[in-house]
RNA sequence: GCUUGUGUGGCGGAAUUGGUAGACGCACUGGACUCAAAAUCCAGCGAUAGCGAUAUCAUGUGGGUUCGAGUCCCACCACAAGCACCA
């Protein structure tokens, strides 16, 4: 086995002192910018994930480079948030300390894989540098009115004792610790990304993501349209206003829901006569976990509000109202009507209380079921007769206009993004208040708002911050009249830093701007930005929202930041199951990389499977990729003198040249080295290959295999360093075999196979097939019906 | 429940986008080298039948379109991911 210890640890000095790595501010040249992921650098180092997310982007680079490209390939590091807190209190070190440890045990173990990011350019969202422009973008934000503070029900993790967005609580469960999650009033400061729902819509169609990731965000988005309707209530001059879809079944209302936390309920508690039921239900309902509410579905559960009438507002027809927790205050008004006829909820919940089902469109079985389809509207008065389901509602809605009852509307799903968290380890959020002046942001020129030195930052017992206790950074004067007032001492979340990082590193150490306009006009957008699933509606959604807002605010020039979005599979274990310590199936890339080198270890990665899939590891596996550098190793041995590629192998050399350089572009890195794997296998046929031949395959596979690469390009002498050389040309015209072999058919079933040159004519290939023995077996004493020939790919022959 | 994927040898996975299914690698079997082992090299390797040339079957299941289907269409099954009472 060759000495990889050496040879690596050569060349990645090599690489670092000639800055290959460094991105150039030369603006004339053509740009690429990849971008991975920030990794949070945690205590226990790099896992075999990093490794994987990196080393496409990695790769990739490498290519450009030495195609003459401008390459940007930064890494950095996303330090704030609750992991490195819990952390940094697990071990009893403060956490700035133990985050600059990690921190540095990270960049060591990237610059031992290889990866040529440029390290130039590292910083991490918790330097005070970088939160200066972080904070400032919230002042932009609450300047434009879309920071605001509410005090409402929101998510709220009882075991981190923390506010969750809803980002952060998917499927009821908190991101970070897995507890449920329940519903907490507090007081809360949101981003108001919903005023940029429409805008992250219509940006997914200017980016080249996957369909699946453009679906997720649109689902998550979850924008209808729809109407409101404003029925009144009898006893009291308030109008009760629904959100529905489908206000073309208006005549089908027989009854209305509102949420449990419904503002209705207690503005009206004197005419409710059964309050004590409502409340005892309302505390019951807020009890129940989201596991429960997801499983008891089926099982509607609310209570009649008696006291209080809805009245339908085209027919003045009184309807019963009821509370019920499948009603949730958060979407739409909070309150419904419901068309049990038309709607499955409304259905069972009208079957449990007994309450009318009215058919108002046609096609299905109400007795048996809610009809959900179009059909012929009746029962409807002047809406009836119609049969489509747009014009009806189109119908609807300008009589509900007209009349001023009711108008068009539109809904998403997604919330404002709660965005204070109770924690000491996130940048603070510059605001302060005053008992004169009210709310009031820091003043531009006093960021960085630093986080204050702090030695007890362990969450109060009900949710308090801990910068609570840091009297002294918390009494402050007034930036406005100079009075005594107080900061806000929760922090912002972990989402932050991380929502507009891709733009600093254009220009990290800025200490000016963000980054310098010019840069960001040549180095924005991002090309290609690779990452996991998981953040797909998370940080994905988050940094386009903040770049958008930053477009709107003239900070940058671009709508969207990541022109393209790629995917990575997870690896799993060798049992094919979730790498986790506790199944005790990792593996840990330091001891890879001891064992075989880091060049194996990039290529094993890579050899693995798609990249965009899920593999297993295989120590086997690795093994296989390590025979295959060896080979490659020794194959220096059958290289003699020659400039030009011996003439066996310049079809094939200029075939892998053209498939690695695709496939590589495609991210389809297994194939790309299974196509140097045929080539080295071709040039062991021969007992010796020229220096052509040898420094063609170097270069092809240097990008993934770099320090082996340069080693044995220096070793014969082949020729430049290949960090400096340029990546191979194909000839066109030889990527083609002089002669094909062709399958022949015989109704469809493959009998015997020809050789024709690449240019044969139809009837040259008929010919010879024809000519076969084995075909005439098949063909003699049947009636040729027809034949199929494509040249270049198969000859069919049709009989009976 | 809804949405989106995926399903190919013992295993990871290829397949020019409708044209020789199983590239490449792993594992395995036999052989060479060696006192021996490792490493390396050579050969074989979907299933069934046959000494063999060869034949039949085979890409989750069932149907269809086509000269020709892993690839397109319909139905179903299994697994994975995401969303989840969104009115």
């Amino acid at each position: 086995m060759y000495n990889f210890k050496k040879i690596e640890k050569k060349w990645q000095e090599y690489w670092e002192e000639n800055n290959i790595y460094k991105a150039k501010d030369d603006y004339s040249l053509p740009k690429e910018y990849n971008l991975v992921e920030f990794p949070y650098p945690s205590g226990v180092g790099m896992h075999l994930g990093h490794i994987k997310a990196y080393i496409g982007m990695e790769v990739l680079s490498r290519k450009q480079r030495l195609e003459g490209k401008n390459v940007l390939f930064p890494i950095g590091f996303d330090s704030f948030g609750l992991p490195a807190e819990n952390y940094a209190l697990k071990m009893g070190i403060h956490p700035k300390i133990v985050t600059k440890e990690n921190e540095a045990n990270f960049t060591r173990q990237l610059k031992r894989a290889g990866f040529s990011f440029d390290y130039s350019r590292i910083f991490s969202t918790t330097d005070p540098e970088y939160y200066k422009w972080t904070q400032w973008i919230f002042c932009k934000l609450y300047e434009k009115g879309l920071a605001y503070k509410d005090h409402t029900y929101v998510n709220y993790c009882p075991n981190c004792k923390v506010v969750l967005a809803n980002e952060d609580s998917q499927g009821g469960k908190c991101d970070r610790c897995d507890s449920d999650v329940i519903q907490k009033e507090k007081d809360v400061w949101f981003l108001k990304i919903t005023a940029y729902a429409d805008k992250l819509l219509e940006g997914l169609n200017e980016v080249n993501f996957p369909d699946r990731v453009k679906i997720e965000q649109e689902n998550w988005i979850g924008k209808s349209t729809g109407a409101y309707v404003n029925f009144t209530v009898k006893e009291t001059d308030d109008k009760l206003k629904v959100y529905t879809t489908r206000p073309d079944t208006l005549f089908g209302v027989t009854f209305m829901v509102l949420a449990p936390e419904h503002p209705l309920i207690d503005k009206n508690k004197d005419k409710i006569s059964n309050m004590e039921d409502i409340n005892n239900y309302r505390l019951e309902a807020q009890r129940k976990t989201e596991f429960e509410r997801i499983n008891l579905v089926k099982d509607k559960t609310g209570v009649k509000i008696d006291g209080l009438t809805a009245i339908n507002p085209v027919n003045n027809k009184e309807i019963p109202i009821y509370i019920s927790d499948y009603v949730m205050m958060g979407y739409g008004t909070g309150a419904i009507m419901a068309v049990p006829a038309h709607d499955e909820r409304d259905y069972e919940f009208a079957k449990k209380f007994g309450i009318d089902i009215i058919e108002v469109i046609k096609g299905g079985n109400i007795k048996k079921e809610a009809y959900t389809k179009d059909g012929e509207i009746i029962n409807s008065e002047f809406l009836n007769g119609i049969n489509n389901k747009k014009e009806a509602i189109n119908k609807i809605v300008k009589y509900l206009e007209e009349k001023g009852i009711g108008e068009k509307a539109i809904q998403y799903k997604m919330k404002d993004w709660a965005f204070n968290r109770q924690r000491y380890w996130g940048e603070p959020i510059p605001i302060i208040y005053c008992d004169k002046c009210g709310t009031v942001l820091v003043p531009e020129e006093e960021l960085p708002l630093k986080l204050p030195e702090l030695k007890e930052f362990k969450p109060g017992p009900d949710g308090e911050s801990p910068l609570a206790n840091a009297t002294d950074w918390v009494n402050c004067k007034c930036p406005k009249c100079g009075g005594p007032a107080r900061r806000e001492t929760d922090t912002m979340p972990q989402w932050a830093g991380s929502s507009w990082y891709y733009l600093r590193y254009t220009d990290p150490h800025n200490d000016k701007e963000l980054a310098s306009p010019e840069k960001m006009k040549y180095w924005m957008n991002v090309d290609v930005y690779n990452g996991g699933t998981e953040h797909i509606t998370r940080h994905l959604i988050y940094s386009r929202f903040w770049h958008r807002f930053l477009y709107d605010i003239g900070a940058v020039n671009t709508k969207e930041p990541y022109q393209r979005r790629t995917t990575i599979g997870l690896i799993l274990g060798s049992d094919g199951q979730k790498m986790s310590k506790s199944k005790g199936n990792t593996v840990n890339p330091d001891d890879v990389i001891d064992a075989y080198g880091a060049d194996v270890l990039r290529c094993y990665t890579l050899f693995m499977g798609d990249y965009g899939a899920e593999a297993p590891w295989n120590d086997q596996g690795v093994n296989g990729i390590s025979r295959f550098l060896n080979r490659i190793y020794r194959l220096a041995d059958h290289v003699v003198e020659g400039s030009n590629y011996t003439e066996k192998f310049e079809t094939i050399i200029n075939k892998t040249i053209k498939k690695v350089s695709e496939d590589i572009d495609n991210l389809k890195y297994n194939t790309a080295l299974s196509e140097l794997m045929k080539l080295v296998n071709a040039y062991y046929e021969e007992e010796t290959i020229t220096k052509a031949d040898f420094r063609v395959l170097l270069v092809l596979l240097y990008p993934f295999a770099p320090h082996l690469a340069e080693e044995l390009n220096e070793k014969k002498n082949l020729g430049e360093v290949i960090c400096k050389s340029s990546w191979p040309k194909y000839d066109s015209e030889k990527v083609i075999d002089q002669e094909k072999e062709i399958a022949i058919q015989v109704n469809g079933k493959v009998r015997d196979t020809i050789k024709v040159p690449n240019d044969a004519s139809k009837e040259e290939h008929e010919e010879k097939a024809f000519a076969s023995e084995i075909i005439k077996k098949w063909t003699d004493g049947k009636e040729i019906i027809k034949v199929i020939t494509v040249p270049g790919r198969i000859v069919n022959i049709v009989v009976k």
